[in-house]
RNA sequence: GACCCUGUGGUGCAGAGGCCCAGCACGCCAGCCUUUCACGCUGGAGAUCGAGGGUUCGAAUCCCUCCAGGGUCGCCA
């Protein structure tokens, strides 16, 4: 039988690196077994799952070379590929696991649940379902959902003390019984959560090797159980490690630029990036540092996986770069820049908006150099428009942070009216006057007190620029102090 | 807090009982190259291989205990 294996995203925000990270191994031992690699979108919480979300998923995999054999936009004979159309599917197992006696349904409510865990923090007891439901009389359960009480499916994990589960690179590992509770397979809302989807979904779409993050070893015995319950073959599971923020904590927007969008646009080469997510995990046998993501497949080994979670280093990726960068042949670097930066499609919206306020081409560059920069300077005079009359630079620099966070990263649909929006929405909020956040917005996010209309540029910056460049404004009032 | 995973210089990785009083790379420092800078090259500082016990003639590599870091404990994935 053939290797398949599968990235299983959900689409609730920009496109990660540890989605890239993880693709790449799943990749890699398709490639390298000559199997199939697929891509799945697991968008059972439609709450946050958010089509501009997938789009933006698809370009990032394909930008980095991960490409799929299967998937949601390319088809494939087990589709489809997207969990919210296949509602039926997983209805269909959830009952069927009703009817094997696996699983039941549950009444409670989520008051009640949360005041269970409330009771069982403060008895400091294992946090967990207490299997209530699971005692009800099947007629009683029948006639309550017939009757149209609110429900959900939960797993009926088994008696047994222990369960003992297989990680290929961890080898056996052992939950006892009080560690796992009855999961809920099925909302009330009737959409399948994580757990029975990808189980079933993995053995629907004949995943043989199931490579994912760590956060999820800890579910692992309830997937075990379900296959078990189902009477299937399990897949081979391999837990791979997080990727950490300096201070060794899980990778995260707040203290390192998560989104593939930045390394992007920020002129990252998706070679660079590749070759740089497979060294962290170690996987080449000598001491080898630059390669070509065929050369990392072809001397692939699941086995050699290193389970220590990487920091992960943008000095050492800016510097994998570089060396990518300078063996380039000039004409081939134009042809990067113009592919990205220089691209007519980028200068076509540039240009419109710088075209009123310059008069010679030589003007572009002294007015718009901002359009392309990284980071941007703050001069003197930036300065003073960058805290509003009356503000401090801490209460700026608090501003700037709630805004970012709760207005521009939820912002999927980056364009004008969309962020005047969410800008006007944080002043009403804020108590801010509309002119104000529009000051400090524009300063932070172009060094300028003067530019083209505010929404216009943002837009035209694109959300990772405009990210970024608040992080910076947010450090600069920081380090400005309370005195300033 | 409970459970699970992990643990080699600041960071990433190599090392799968003697070749290791530990190797490569990033970062840092210095020299060389260059009008300058960068690149490149050379050299340097930096690790009692998390700690303590074993096993062994011999341990970073095997065993035990402890400690530290991380993850999970949702009708989120």
């Amino acid at each position: 039988m053939s290797v398949r294996t599968r990235i299983a995203p959900s689409p609730t925000g920009d496109p990660h690196v540890g989605t890239a990270y993880v693709a790449l191994f799943n990749y890699a031992l398709a490639r390298k077994q000559g199997g199939q690699f697929l891509l799945r979108i697991e968008d059972t919480d439609r709450q946050r799952s958010h089509p501009a979300s997938e789009q933006m998923i698809f370009e990032a995999l394909r930008w980095l070379g991960l490409t799929w054999d299967e998937g949601p936009d390319v088809g494939g004979p087990y589709g489809p590929y997207r969990q919210s159309e296949r509602f039926e599917i997983y209805r269909q197992h959830a009952e069927e696991l009703v009817r094997r006696g696996a699983a039941y349904p549950c009444f409670c409510t989520p008051e009640r649940l949360e005041a269970l865990r409330a009771e069982q923090r403060e008895k400091k007891l294992a946090l967990g379902y207490d299997g209530r439901c699971r005692a009800l009389a099947a007629a009683e359960a029948q006639r309550r959902s017939a009757a149209g009480e609110p429900h959900v499916v939960r797993l009926a994990m088994p008696a047994e003390e222990a369960m003992v589960v297989p990680d290929l690179l961890r080898g056996d590992i052992r939950f006892e019984r009080s560690q796992m509770d009855d999961q809920v397979l099925l909302k009330s809302d009737g959409f399948p959560t994580y757990h029975l989807a990808n189980v079933v979904d993995d053995h629907l779409m004949r995943i043989t090797h199931v490579i994912r993050a760590e956060e999820w070893l800890s579910s692992l015995p309830k997937h075990v159980q379900l296959y078990r319950a189902f009477d299937w073959e399990m897949p081979v599971f391999c837990h791979l490690p997080l990727l950490r923020n300096a201070d060794k904590s899980k990778i995260s927007k707040r203290k390192n630029p998560v989104s593939l969008n930045h390394y992007r646009r920020a002129g990252f080469f998706p070679e660079a990036l590749v070759n740089y997510l497979a060294l962290m995990g170690g996987v080449m046998a000598n001491d080898q540092e630059q390669f070509t993501l065929e050369e990392f497949v072809a001397g692939f080994s699941l086995e050699r996986i290193s389970l220590g979670g990487p920091v992960f280093d943008p000095q050492k990726l800016t510097w994998l770069n570089g060396k990518h960068l300078r063996k380039m042949e000039p004409p081939v670097l134009l042809a990067r820049l113009r592919s990205y930066l220089l691209s007519d499609d980028y200068m076509l919206r540039v240009l419109p908006l710088v075209q009123e306020r310059i008069d010679t081409l030589e003007g572009f560059f002294e007015y718009g150099h901002f359009f392309f920069a990284g980071e941007v300077p703050y001069d003197a005079g930036a300065m003073k428009h960058l805290v509003p009359k009356g503000r401090t630079p801490a209460e700026t620099a608090k501003a700037l942070q709630i805004l970012l966070e709760e207005r521009i990263d939820p912002l999927l649909e980056w364009e004008s009216a969309a962020i005047e929006a969410a800008l006007r929405a944080f002043a009403e909020a804020a108590g801010w006057e509309a002119k104000d956040v529009f000051m400090t917005v524009r300063v932070a996010a172009t060094g300028r007190a003067a530019t083209p209309p505010l929404f216009d540029t943002l837009a035209v910056l694109g959300k990772e620029v405009v990210r970024r460049r608040l992080r910076q404004a947010i450090q600069t009032l920081k380090a400005a102090g309370p005195a300033a």
